[in-house]
DNA sequence: GCACACTTACTTACAAGTCAGTAAGTCACT
DNA sequence: AGTGACTTACTGACTTGTAAGTAAGTGTGC
């Protein structure tokens, strides 16, 4: 299966950034080697969850045994470690592309990234699962998707204190945001178990215009349990 | 396998319901043995996970040997159904002392059991944990999550629908159903993972009351995109 | 009201498989 | 020549599920 030609050799030294951050230099092909095994990773632990994804599995995938798995990342609690990082860089990297979340360009960067995962089922359902996953006991992502949560959560909420500056308090500014990353979040398992239930980009942007609207107005809704108990009974017991 | 004999024969006449369709009639302390057994699954699936989550330990926080859970489940994938409809059991129960759901009121109803769940993160934890790792490929409880969601969706379009008598679009009462699933749903991993940042009944009561007056006020909110975009270029490029 | 036939509710023991992790060796690069 | 990238081979810890046995119930006929 291994090619390695002649013509590898040749631009390994033309790179600067090849092992420069590196703890122990890695020969030519180890980094794509390893981004093989990250991908087969993200898509086994997608499809069965932490736990029950094997390390064969992703092993195989990535076209190896699973002890050259354990090579590279030294245990399968440092191979899901890596996979949450890699993710992150990827995104970050999208984020990039397009613009370093600069304050409010931030909310059509949200907008977009949802429109996009539409057509990644495989990278919500990793996300998703593992998410999830994670609040069971001693589970390795904990720490990693509390601290997530928490910056996600701290971001949105300065972006939407912008957008409508200072019409709000913090506390519900914070509480916009928690409801921005539930939606998020609910939707995709919704979605992942029924796709065609639910237009995830359509009521993520419905939700964040009257998460907006709401903010910028003040004043908060009437309260519905009323509406409803008044509907029933309108003398108003 | 079956040793009809004459003795059986003798009263087979006596009873209409003869062997052939017998229930199998438990001794007296089963029901509660079971009632262990789903208790203990409910908390060491939602600690730990179904896949995670081992018959052995279920069987002895239960008092008795995996093998017994056996016995009265056949199988784990068979308990992990129980546990489902028990929990749908103890819920419906729970509702029928209020009141069995009758259209309006349903929606306190909902608030209630928000609030009452912030004491109860066992149940909130075996919920989260198993809808989440159901989507993963092949789970035993795929299909409860995804007919429990659609008919709960249906069910608060429905009472929405009567709340806010016909001023909103079918299509609307549907998406701001999921909205309101997607939140409860994705607060509650928020809320595993960190108590104190969320307060889920105050952020559920609001997005519910901000979904009626939407849903009654009939216009859409502005886009917010938009409005943050009008912020950083105001000319409107 | 008691013996007999049979079931229920388990237990212990075991089979069979899966999985993460380790040790030692091979081989290609550098 | 030495280090990094593996493979092969193996271990030990856990799993679920099954088999076989046992004690305690339950119902029936007499």
């Amino acid at each position: 299966m291994e090619g390695t030609t002649v013509a590898d050799t040749a631009q390994t030294a033309t790179r600067v950034v090849s092992a420069a951050d590196r703890v122990q230099r890695p020969q030519a092909r180890t980094l794509e080697r390893r981004e093989a095994v990250l991908q087969a990773a993200m898509q086994v632990f997608g499809a069965r969850g932490y736990n029950k994804g094997a390390l064969v599995e992703v092993a195989e995938q990535a076209g190896m045994t699973h002890a050259g798995v354990l090579h590279h990342f030294g245990s399968k609690e440092g191979l899901l470690i890596a996979v949450l990082k890699y993710r992150d860089g990827i995104e970050v990297a999208g984020v990039e592309a397009r613009e370093q979340a600069e304050g409010p360009s931030f909310l059509s960067h949200i907008i977009e990234t949802v429109a996009e995962n539409t057509h990644r089922p495989g990278v919500v359902q990793t996300y998703a699962v593992l998410s999830a996953e994670s609040v069971t006991d001693g589970h390795p992502a904990q720490e990693y998707f509390r601290d997530r949560t928490t910056v996600l959560r701290e971001k949105i909420a300065g972006v939407l204190g912008e957008v409508t500056e200072g019409h709000a308090s913090r506390q519900d500014l914070l509480d916009a945001a928690s409801t921005l990353i539930a939606v998020m979040d609910g939707l995709q398992v919704q979605w992942l178990l029924d796709p065609d239930a639910v237009d995830m980009p359509r009521i993520v942007t419905k939700t964040l215009d009257e998460l907006v609207d709401r903010l910028m107005s003040g004043a908060a809704a009437p309260s519905a349990v009323e509406r409803a108990n008044a509907l029933v009974d309108p003398t108003g017991r």
